[in-house]
DNA sequence: TTAGGGTTAG
C-alpha cells in the first residue's frame, strides 16, 4: 500500500522526534499490587460487557476485571476489543494503567497495532513522559505503522504540556506544509490551548480565525479552551463577545462555558454581570449546576449580599442540584471572615448532618475565623481535631493560625508553630515568612524579623511585594528609615512593580522621621510613575505637612484633594480636625467638622480624646463637644 | 468507528 507519508515528512520525524527511551521501562507496580485480585473477581462474557452501552458506565476495578477475562479467553480477543477497553481507561485519565496493560499484553506476545500504539503515545503524554511517548512513535515507525493525525495530535499534546511550545508550532506547520496532513478541530484545538498554556494568549486567539481561513470551523470544545484562556487573563468583555460569537456560528455554549464566564465576572468584580448572564442562562434553557450556584453564592457573601445568596441556595435546594461541600466551604469561609462564627458553626454542623465531608478548606476557614475574632484556643481546638480526622494542615493553615498568634501578640508561639511546621516536611511559602515577619516587627523585635527575611532569602522563597511593604513599614516604624531607604531604592531599580501601598507606607515613614521635604517631592513623583494616590497617600501627605506646623499647605492639599482627588474619608477629616485644634483654630475646627459630618463622617476616638484633654484644661467649652451631636 | 483537544466552584 502506498504510504501517504511524503520523505520529508519522515524526515522531519525523525529530526525532530528523539529515538530516546523505552516503553518497557513504564510503570507496571500497578497491576503487580492491584491487577490480579481484579482479575480473579472478574467474571461473565467479555463480549457483551465491550459493547458500547455498557462501556460507558464501566468503573475502573470492571475494566482491569475485563481485561483478566480478555486475556484468559481463547482465542484471544482481537487487539480491536483491546483498544475498546484502552480508551475507556484513558478516558478515566488512569494513563498509568493504560501503559500498565499495555505492557502486560506485550509480555504475553500480543502485539500491539497504529490504534493501540496512538493511545500509549497519548498515555505517555499526558503523564509527563514525553521521551517514552517518542520511543513509542519511533517502535512503532520502525514496525511500519504510519503516525497520522490523531497519533500527531497527541504528540502535539505533549508538546504543548511540556516546555516545548515551539517544537509544538512547528510541527503543526510541518503537518500542513511538508506532510500533506490536513489538521482538524483537535489539532488546532490543542495548540491553541498549548499556546494560552505558555502565556500566549493573542497567538491563541489569533489562531482561531487562522483556523477557520484553514476550513476548519471552531467547535464547543475550542471555544471553551478559549473562554477560558480569556477568562484567567480577566478579559470577561472578551469572553461575553466570543459567546455572541458562538451564537452566530450556531454553537450553542454549554454550562462549562457559562461557569467560566460567570467565575471570571464574579472574580473580576462584576457581580451584577454574573448574575445577568444566570438569568441569560435560564432564558436560553440552559441548565445551571452546583458550580453555578457555587460561584454567585461564594461572590454574593463575599459582597456582604448575603440575602441575595440565601436566596440562591434554597433556589438551589428547591431545584434538586444539591449543595456540595464546595457551597458549605463558601459559605462557612464568607461568615467566618465577618465574625458570624456562630453561624459557620452552625454550617459546619449542617453539612456533617447532609453527610457531606469536611475538608481541609472547611477546617482552615473556620480556623481562620477563630484566629481573627480572638478565639485562639478555639482554633488550636480545631486544629487538633482535624488532625484527628486524618487532614493533614497544610501551608495555609499553619500560615493562619501563626497570624493568630502574631495577632496576639505570641510571636514566639508562632515561631513554634512555624518551626513544627518545617518539622512535619510543610515547607514554609512566601505568606508562611511573610506572615512570621509581620508578626516580629509588630512585636518589636525589628532584628528577628530582618532575620526571618534573611532566612526566607536563602530559603529561595520568592519574597512579594507585600513581604516588602511589610519590611519597609516595619523598619520605619522601628526608627530605621535609612535602611528602608536603601531596600526601596533597591526594589526601583528591579522589575518589581510597586504599588501605591507601598509608596503610602514610605511617604509615611518619611513624614514620621521628620523627612517631609522628601515624602513630598515622593508624593510629587508619583504620576510620573504611572501610580493614582489614593486616599491614604493624601491623608498621610496632609498629616506629615500638619506635623511640621505647614497647616496652610496642608489646607491646600486638602482643598486639591477634594477637587481632582479621591474623597477624603472619616481619616482625612478626623486628622485634620486635630491639627487644626492642636493649632488653637478653632473656627476652622468647627468649619471642618460641620463638613465632616453633612458628608455622613463621625469624630473618632483620637478625636474625641483630644478634646476631652482640651475641655479639662479649659483650652476647650463644653459647647465645643456639641457639634459632635 | 477502537485512538487525539477544554471543564468551571472553596
Amino acid at each position: 500500500m502506498e504510504r501517504s507519508i511524503s520523505s520529508t515528512a519522515k524526515r522531519f520525524v525523525r529530526r525532530n522526534l528523539q529515538w530516546k527511551g523505552n516503553p518497557r521501562t513504564a510503570p507496571s507496580s500497578f497491576i503487580h499490587c492491584y491487577g490480579r485480585r481484579a482479575f480473579a473477581s472478574a467474571s461473565g462474557d467479555y463480549r457483551e460487557k465491550l459493547s458500547r452501552n455498557r462501556l460507558s458506565d464501566l468503573k475502573l476495578d470492571d475494566a482491569i476485571g475485563l481485561f483478566g477475562d480478555m486475556v484468559q479467553s481463547r482465542p484471544l480477543p482481537s487487539i480491536v476489543e483491546f483498544s475498546k477497553l484502552l480508551s475507556v481507561i484513558a478516558k478515566m485519565k488512569k494513563f498509568d494503567v493504560v501503559i500498565s496493560l499495555g505492557e502486560k499484553m506485550q509480555n504475553l506476545g500480543i502485539s500491539h497495532d497504529l490504534f493501540t500504539y496512538s493511545i500509549f503515545v497519548n498515555c505517555f503524554c499526558h503523564s509527563s513522559q514525553l521521551s517514552l511517548a517518542l520511543a513509542v512513535l519511533g517502535k512503532m515507525m520502525k514496525l511500519g505503522y504510519e503516525p497520522d493525525v490523531v497519533t500527531l495530535s497527541s504528540l502535539l499534546n505533549g508538546f504543548c504540556h511540556s516546555k516545548r511550545i515551539s517544537d509544538a508550532v512547528a510541527l503543526v506547520d510541518q503537518m500542513m506544509v511538508a506532510m500533506g496532513y490536513k489538521p482538524d478541530a483537535v489539532t488546532f484545538t490543542t495548540l491553541i490551548h498549548g499556546l494560552f498554556l505558555h502565556n500566549k494568549a493573542s497567538e491563541a486567539v489569533a489562531l482561531v480565525d487562522r483556523m477557520a481561513e484553514k476550513g476548519c470551523q471552531p467547535d464547543l470544545v475550542t471555544y471553551g479552551v478559549v473562554v477560558n484562556g480569556i477568562c484567567k487573563r480577566g478579559d470577561t468583555d472578551l469572553a461575553l463577545n466570543l459567546l455572541k460569537k458562538m451564537e452566530k456560528g450556531k454553537i450553542e455554549a454549554d454550562v462549562v462555558i457559562y461557569n467560566t464566564i460567570i467565575d471570571a465576572l464574579c472574580k473580576y468584580k462584576h457581580v451584577n454581570d454574573a448574575l445577568d448572564l444566570f438569568n441569560e442562562m435560564e432564558i436560553k434553557g440552559i441548565r445551571p449546576d452546583v458550580v453555578t450556584y457555587n460561584c454567585l453564592i461564594s461572590c454574593l457573601c463575599h459582597y456582604g449580599r448575603w440575602d441575595e445568596s440565601a436566596r440562591l441556595l434554597s433556589d438551589m435546594i428547591e431545584r434538586k442540584i444539591n449543595p456540595n461541600v464546595v457551597t458549605f466551604n463558601g459559605l462557612i469561609d464568607a461568615f467566618a471572615k465577618e465574625g458570624k462564627l456562630l453561624e459557620a458553626e452552625k454550617l459546619y454542623k449542617e453539612m456533617i448532618q447532609r453527610s457531606i465531608d469536611p475538608n481541609i478548606f472547611t477546617y482552615n476557614s473556620l480556623i481562620y475565623g477563630f484566629c481573627m475574632h480572638n478565639r485562639l484556643k478555639k482554633a488550636k481546638d480545631m486544629f487538633a481535631f482535624m488532625v484527628s480526622k486524618d487532614c493533614l494542615p497544610d501551608v495555609v493553615t499553619y500560615s493562619i493560625l501563626i497570624k493568630g498568634f502574631c495577632k496576639c501578640k505570641r510571636v514566639e508561639e508562632g515561631m513554634e508553630l512555624f518551626r513544627e511546621m518545617s518539622q512535619r516536611g510543610v515547607m514554609g511559602d512566601t505568606v508562611a515568612y511573610t506572615t512570621l515577619i509581620q508578626g516580629f516587627f509588630q512585636n518589636g523585635d525589628c532584628e528577628y524579623a530582618q532575620m526571618v527575611f534573611k532566612q526566607m532569602v536563602s530559603d529561595r522563597v520568592p519574597a512579594s511585594l507585600m513581604t516588602y511593604t511589610i519590611l519597609l513599614d516595619g523598619l520605619c516604624n522601628n526608627g530605621k528609615l535609612e535602611k528602608a531607604l536603601v531596600i526601596f531604592k533597591d526594589m526601583q531599580k528591579s522589575e518589581i512593580e510597586i504599588d501605591i501601598f507601598t509608596y503610602n507606607t514610605m511617604i509615611d515613614g518619611m513624614c514620621k522621621a521628620g523627612k517631609v521635604e522628601e515624602a513630598w517631592d515622593l508624593f510629587c513623583n508619583l504620576g510620573f510613575k504611572g501610580v493614582k494616590p489614593n486616599v491614604v497617600t493624601y491623608t498621610t501627605m496632609i498629616s506629615g505637612l500638619c506635623g511640621k506646623r505647614l497647616v496652610h499647605k496642608a489646607d491646600a492639599l486638602f482643598r486639591k484633594m477634594k477637587e481632582d482627588g479621591p474623597l477624603p474619608d472619616s481619616g482625612t477629616y478626623n486628622m485634620l480636625i486635630r491639627a487644626h485644634l492642636r493649632d488653637g483654630k478653632k473656627a476652622a475646627s468647627a468649619e471642618l467638622i460641620n463638613e465632616m459630618r453633612s458628608c455622613g463622617f463621625a469624630g473618632d476616638a483620637s478625636t474625641f480624646g483630644l478634646v476631652t484633654n482640651m475641655l479639662h484644661d479649659g483650652r476647650l467649652d463644653k459647647s465645643f463637644l456639641d457639634m459632635f451631636s
